[in-house]
DNA sequence: GAGGCCTATGTAAACCTTTACATACATCGT
DNA sequence: ACGATGTATGTAAAGGTTTACATAGGCCTC
C-alpha cells in the first residue's frame, strides 16, 4: 500500500483475476462489466490504492486532461475570481488548469503554442482580448478555446463576459436618473472589443434620453488609471466640463477621481463618478465607487463549461454568452450641483 | 508543416537519416552527438516543427514538468504576485504551473493527492500554512514541496517567505520612534507561525524600548477584517486604550480603521495604525495605510528556484529562507495625540 | 600489425493505458 | 438439437519517448 512505487493497472488485475481490459473497463464503462467482476475490480482497486496513470492516459487517448489559462498579466484583479470559476468548473469534471501569463510578450505566447503542439494541454481559456500568438497565429492550429473576461478580437473564439453594453446602459441611466446631462465616456477604445460595446451602452443611454450625439464628451483610453488622470487634464482645457464622468473601468475611474481631488474638487458633490468591473479596491476607495459588478465567478464557472462542452462536441451550442452586469451603487454619483447645472 | 498530426521524433529520425535514439540523444545531450549529425538533427526539427510529446515523455521518464500550487483561496490578494514570481521561474525552466485551490477542505486535498499518485505533478507549492490532505498527512507520500508565504505547520517542509519577526520590529520601530508607548498588538495566534513570528517582533521591540510586558495590550485574531474591527470593540470595553495599533496583517487593519472610523475617530490624528502586507488595497483606502511590505514576485520566484534544486538534487540547501521586508510609510501613523499621552 | 579502448550510432525494451478484435460461453428460436 | 445472436472477458497492439546494451569503426600503444 505505502509501497514505493504506485500500483499499476495491472496490480489490480491480479488481484481481481481479471486482465487488465476488464480493469479498464470496468473504471471507464462499467456497465460493460458483470457486475461481480466490477465488485472484484474495485475491491482490487481499493486495496492496492490505485489512481490511472494520466500520463499514460493521456499518450493512449492523444489529449490530456490540462486545461491552459492564458492571461496577459496574473496580477489583474479581475484575473482571481474568474479563476475561481474556471478552477472549480474544471476540477468537477477531471480537468485540471494550468495557468501562463504572457506578459504582453510575443515570445512567450509563442512558448505556450508549442505547449499545445507537445500535447500538454487539451484546451484553452484566454484571459486577453487577443490571441498571444503574435503573426503565427493565422498559421497555427489553435486548439479548442475559449474568452473570457474580454471578447477575442481576432479569430471567431467564443466568449463568455458580462454584457457589456447593457452594464454601461445601466451607469448612464442611473446618471441621468440623478438629472445628469452633460455626461463624458472616458475610455473609448476601438481595438478593445469590450470597451467599443461600453461606448455602445453610453451612447444608447444618451439617445433614449435625447441629447444629442455632437453634444456628448467622448475621451478616449487604454484602461489605465494613468489614462484616467490623462482624461481629466484634457477635458480642464476645454470650455465645457461635464457634471458626470462615465469610465470604461474602475482602474479609469480611480485615474479619473485622482485628477479630480488633485484640483481640489470633490466626489460626489462637485462631480459624479461611475467605473465599470467592480475590482475588490473599488470599495475602498474614499469615496467608494459606484461601478457595475463583473459576476467573475459565474463567468468562469461558464466559460470552463462552455469550453469542456466544445471538447467533447466539438461544437459549441453558443458563441457568445453574457452575463447579467449588476449596478453596485456607492457613493460617488450624486445629483449635478447647482453650480454645474448653470453651465 | 501544417499537417493534421504533429510530427513524432520518428519523422525527424526519418528526414535526417538517422535513428530515433539519436534524435532524442542530439536534443538531451547533445554533446554526445557528433557535430554533423546534430546539424541534420536540427534541419530536420526545423522542418518538421517537431515538439516532444510532454506525455510520452513524463511516462517514459515517470515524472511530470508540473508543479502543482495549492492555495485556500485563489482569490486571496496576495496570491497573484507570487503566481507571477512562480510562474515566470518555472517556465524559464521548461516546468508549467498548476493551480489548485482548497478552500480549506480536506476532501479537495484529497484530490490532489490523487493527482501526485496519478504522476500529473511533480513537485507542490504550499501556500497555505497548512498541509491540505486532512488526517491522511502523516501517512502520505508526499512529493517534494516548499511552502510560500506563510511557514508549513504540520511537516519539515522548506519554506521561503518574508522575514515576518523583523517586519514586525520594523513597524513597531515606527511607532515608538513616533513616541508612541502604548502600542496594541492585534492578530496574535498560536496556530498561524507567521502571526506568531510578528507577535514577537513587537516583543523584541517593545523589549528594547524598556517597556514591560505587562503593560502590552495584545488581542487574538484570525487576520480577517473582521477580527480587527471586533479587536476595537474589545479594547474600547477596557479602561486603557493604546495610542497605536500595530496590525497582524493588512486585512486587520483595515477592520480596526473601519471600526474606529464607524466610532468617530479620525486616523491617524486619534490613533495610528501599522498593517502587514501591502496588499494591493492598502494604498487605495484612507487614510491609505502604512504597512510591511512582501516581497511577493521575489518570493514566488525563490521558492520555486527552491523546489527546482530539490527536485533535481533531492536534497534543498537551505530549509528556510527569509527575504526582507520594507517599511512602506503611508499615512495611517502619526504622533500620539496630546489628548491621548495624558491617560 | 594486433589487441584494446574510445566514440558515435543503432536496436529494442520499457513506461501504462485503451481498445479493436478474437474467443468462449450462454441463451433463444425454430 | 442446432445455428444464430448476444454478453463477458481476454489478447495484443499502439501511442512517443528514453536508455541500457550492442555494434562498429577509428585510433593508440606496444
Amino acid at each position: 500500500m505505502s509501497n514505493s512505487t504506485p500500483a499499476t493497472i495491472e496490480d489490480v488485475a491480479r488481484i481481481a483475476e481479471v486482465s487488465i481490459a476488464t480493469v479498464s473497463r470496468a473504471i471507464h464503462m462499467p456497465e460493460k462489466v458483470a457486475n461481480s467482476t466490477r465488485l472484484k475490480v474495485n475491491q482490487a482497486i481499493a486495496i492496492t490504492g490505485y489512481t490511472t496513470n494520466a500520463m499514460a492516459r493521456s499518450l493512449r487517448l492523444g489529449r490530456s486532461n490540462m486545461i491552459l489559462v492564458v492571461a496577459p498579466d496574473i496580477g489583474d484583479p479581475n484575473f482571481s475570481n474568474i479563476l475561481v470559476g474556471l478552477e472549480n468548473e474544471a476540477r468537477a469534471h477531471g480537468y485540471g488548469i494550468l495557468i501562463g501569463h504572457t506578459q504582453n510578450d510575443a515570445q512567450r505566447g509563442l512558448e505556450y503554442l508549442k505547449f499545445f503542439n507537445s500535447n500538454q494541454a487539451a484546451g484553452l481559456i484566454l484571459f486577453t482580448g487577443i490571441l498571444p500568438f503574435g503573426h503565427q497565429t493565422m498559421t497555427a492550429r489553435l486548439p479548442p478555446s475559449v474568452g473570457v473576461f474580454e471578447p477575442v478580437f481576432n479569430g471567431g473564439i467564443p466568449y463568455v463576459g458580462v454584457d457589456d453594453t447593457e452594464g454601461a446602459r445601466k451607469a448612464v441611466d442611473l446618471l441621468l436618473a440623478e438629472g445628469h446631462r452633460k455626461i463624458a465616456f472616458i475610455g473609448d477604445s476601438r481595438t478593445r472589443l469590450a470597451y467599443t460595446r461600453r461606448r455602445m451602452g453610453y451612447d444608447a443611454g444618451l439617445d433614449a434620453a435625447g441629447i444629442p450625439p455632437d453634444t456628448r464628451i467622448v475621451l478616449e483610453g487604454d484602461g489605465t488609471i494613468e489614462s484616467g488622470r490623462h482624461a481629466v487634464e484634457q477635458l480642464f482645457m476645454r470650455d465645457t466640463l461635464p457634471t458626470a464622468f462615465m469610465c470604461v473601468n474602475d482602474q479609469t475611474a480611480i485615474g479619473v477621481m485622482v485628477g479630480l481631488g488633485a484640483r481640489g474638487y470633490d466626489i460626489p458633490r462637485d462631480f459624479s463618478v461611475t467605473g465599470f468591473d467592480d475590482v475588490p479596491q473599488a470599495v475602498f476607495i474614499s469615496p467608494p465607487l459606484t461601478t457595475i459588478r463583473q459576476p467573475r465567478t459565474a463567468i468562469g464557472k461558464q466559460a470552463m463549461a462552455l469550453l469542456l462542452e466544445l471538447l467533447s462536441d466539438g461544437r459549441p451550442t453558443e458563441t457568445e454568452i453574457l452575463l447579467r452586469p449588476d449596478l453596485v451603487v456607492r457613493n460617488s454619483v450624486s445629483a449635478p450641483s447647482r453650480n454645474w447645472l448653470k453651465r
